[in-house]
Formats: structure tokens, sequence, C-alpha cells
DNA sequence: ACAAATCGTAATAATTTGATAACATTGGTG
DNA sequence: CACCAATGTTATCAAATTATTACGATTTGT
């Protein structure tokens, strides 16, 4: 998994700063916008992840963001919190309202943001990934329980082989370049050989058997699908 | 799902009148008292699903009133929301203290108080179904008792040991990061190292045996199902 | 108040996994 | 059919991950 990208929206230079530094010390990936006009810009543009949301601000306050964000099909779901000072309960309601994924109150420790932060994105994530089990032929793998099934049989791979063939039995029958593979499974920015991906195939077809992925020479791998 | 349930004990009786009003319109049954020893008659002859109590009230206040429910068997698990005014945070503690489930400072939106009193009440709904108990293989866990049984021999696991067991015991079969455990057991806001799960799982190996809990390298842990 | 139990952490050992190089084989094309 | 590029295969070493132990701090039980 890449960094994730968390735009901060916030017409105080200090707090932008503030954040965006421990941000980024905890591995997020960080946009900045000093109102709610440039938000929705960055938004649109590079659509992170998810997007931190003062709601005091000079012209465009952020509940109007957050409503405009909402009516836009490509960035409708991009989680969004809110920061608001203390006690201001009915801004709060509204904010619910109007498609808040949380709620954190200025000031707030660092700690706790960035674990509110974890959390949103994570049940974001658990949101997406609903598809944890494909089967083909004889085959089966569940990604839950991390187990792969021939027939009655059960086999344990190790991860980068399990990612590899999850992937692969995923979009059955389509040619997949080593290259392909290698960014989805080893991530963009890691470098390696691209050997090494026949390598793990060869581990699979040991462990499977042969006849399940199929080399196309000079274009990649498939898992066959008739 | 039948109307909830609700009743309101408050002195003031605007405010009686206001807020049963606004509950009655979003599809609750209510049933108002003016003091505590109406409340607390009514409750025990109605049953309600949940109770609305101002702590400010001449005689008898609101910590008494929950107090003295709190007592009582028949509506021991009746959940409790205090009213109170504003910043009297001493008052807060003292409620949490005494069983109370939530707390409300008026002034209050209707809207907000709707949304918390739905909140706690489904809170409620879930303990309710709550499953306490798992059996796989010769293990059995009891949340309840707070024992774990291997055939006829009994365990008492220390509380992280138990709760880790049991999360594990309960999705059976599936791997659990460490991340995730973390979370779900300690917490979203505490930082521990992940490394703590690591040592936690060995210490019920230890006690159990080593061949219920699997390994999978790079994911996580997962309680075998076979 | 003392002893035992619990918990988190760090240090280090043990293990598994992964990447690469080196060499073998294959398959298509002229 | 021979050649060449692409792929298969194997062994090895490094890196990543987990296991295990020990210790101190805190809590709990008596």
């Amino acid at each position: 998994m890449s960094k994730p990208t968390i735009l901060i929206v916030d017409d105080e230079q200090d707090i932008l700063d503030l954040i965006s530094y421990n941000l980024e010390s905890e591995g997020f990936e960080v946009l900045k916008a000093e109102n709610g006009q440039d938000g929705i810009k960055l938004v649109k543009q590079h659509k992170p992840n998810l997007v931190l949301l003062d709601i005091m601000m000079p012209k465009m306050d952020g509940l109007e963001v957050c409503e405009k964000l909402r009516k836009e099909q490509s960035v409708q779901n991009i989680p969004i919190i809110f920061l608001t000072a203390r006690g201001d309960e009915q801004t709060e309601v509204d904010g619910l309202d109007r498609g808040a994924d949380d709620f954190i109150t200025k000031p707030i420790s660092i700690k706790k943001l960035v674990s509110r932060i974890k959390a949103v994105l994570r049940r974001f994530d658990e949101a997406k990934t609903e598809v944890t089990s494909f089967e083909v032929h004889d085959i089966k793998i569940d990604r839950e329980r991390y187990i792969v099934y021939r027939g009655d049989e059960k086999f344990r791979l190790p991860k980068k082989e399990f990612e590899l063939l999850y992937y692969l039995i995923s979009l059955k029958g389509i040619v997949l370049s080593r290259e392909k593979l290698l960014n989805k499974i080893w991530g963009d920015d890691i470098h390696v050989v691209d050997r090494t991906v026949d390598v793990h195939i060869r581990k699979i077809r040991e462990k499977l058997g042969d006849h399940y992925i199929e080399t196309i020479k000079g274009v990649g791998y498939r898992f066959k699908s008739e």
C-alpha cells in the first residue's frame, strides 16, 4: 500500500503547517489549501484519500465546501473530517447531515488526530474491499483466510505468491505483463528485477500444478479460464 | 420493531412538553414524569426502553434517581441519558460513575437529542444480541464467565490474552493483522508497539498449546478452523 | 504492605520469505 | 534446423518477519 494522500484545508497558516508536518512524519502525503476554493480544486485534481476540513473559514466555510464535494460524482466518496472549535455542537449536527465522516475539535492532540484519520481510512478501505474470494476450475482462493484450495486440499502460499495468484485469478483469462504484476503487487516505487516474477510463478506452479498459469511469450502470464 | 418507549423526567413543564412533542413526532412512545418519585414509579411500571433524566430537580435529583434504578434488578439494564446544564463537568463525571449511558447538555438541539437517543438504543440492542461464547475444536471460550476451556480443563486468561483469543476465535479462520487486533482490543487511540501482540499470542500458545493460533507471515494471525 | 499477576517494551535469536545471479531450456523465425 | 531472445529452474544470500526471553512498571489480591 502506497502513501495515503491527505488534503488539509484551513485558513490559518500555522495550523496548516503544524498538521501537515505531523502527518508527513506519520507517512502521509500532504496537500494544503488555504481556502475553500483552492481546496475544491485540489480535491478534483489529486483525488486525495481523505480531506481535513476546517469549518470556520472566510468566504466559503467548510460546510459549504463539503456540500459541494458531495455533489461531484468523481470525488463523492472521499472521506471528510471536519475540524471545529470546541463546543460548537449545532455545527456538528449540521456537518454530519451534510456528509462528514468524523469530527475533531480544536485544539486537538496530534496523536488523536492521526488515529482518527487512520480509523476513517480503514473504514473506507474495508468497505471497498468486499470481494475476498474467487473460484476457478478446482482452485479457490480466499483472501480473508489466506488459503488456497485445490479441490479439498489446502495450500498456504507465502504472501507474495498468494498475492500474485490472487491477482491473476481475480482477472482470470486476462494476460498480465510482468510490469503490471510488479506494479500491482510490489508497488509503484519498489524496484525489483522482473525475473523475480518468473521465480514466484514457478513456485506457484510447483505447488498447484503447471496447468493453471499460462505463459504468453513476450507478453506475460494469465490464469487460464477455460 | 415496535415503537421504543422513552420516559422523560424533568421538573420543568415546558421542557417536558418540548421534548416529548419532538420525540413523538420522531416515532417514539413517550412517558412523562415531573419528579424523581414519579419517574421511578413509571420506570418500574412500564419498563421504557430508555430514560431521559434531568439532573437538576427539587427533592430528588437525577443522580439519586439513577442510583436507585441501578439497584433494581428488574430495570437495571435500561439505558439512562442525563440532561445537564452546560459545562458542569464534575457532575458529568459523577453521573458516569453512577451508571449513566450518555450526557446531553442543555440547551440542546432536538436533532442532536434524537440522534444521541438512537445511538444509545442501538448500542444496547447490539449488546443484547451479542454472542458470548464460542466453541472451536476442543476449545470453548465463555465471555460472561471469562473462562476458557480445553476439553475439561479450565483456564483463566488475563484480560488482554482473553480478549485477544476471544476475538480470534469469534472470527475463526480469518486472518487478522496486528493493526486490526490492536485497534479492536487496545482501542484506536491507545498506542502500543505491535510487537506486543506477539508476546500475548505467545502467552496464549504457552497455555493452550501451539497449534490453535496460526501465524501468517507478513499478514497476521488466525485461529485455525479446520 | 507484601507478594503475585499483568502488561508493555526492548533486545536478541530463530525462522521464513524474497530477490538475484547464473545457468538451462524452450519456442518461434528466418 | 540453427539461432536468439524469452522463459524456466535452482541455489544462495540478504532482508523481513516473527518468536522468545527478560525486565521494569503498574496493578491486583491477600
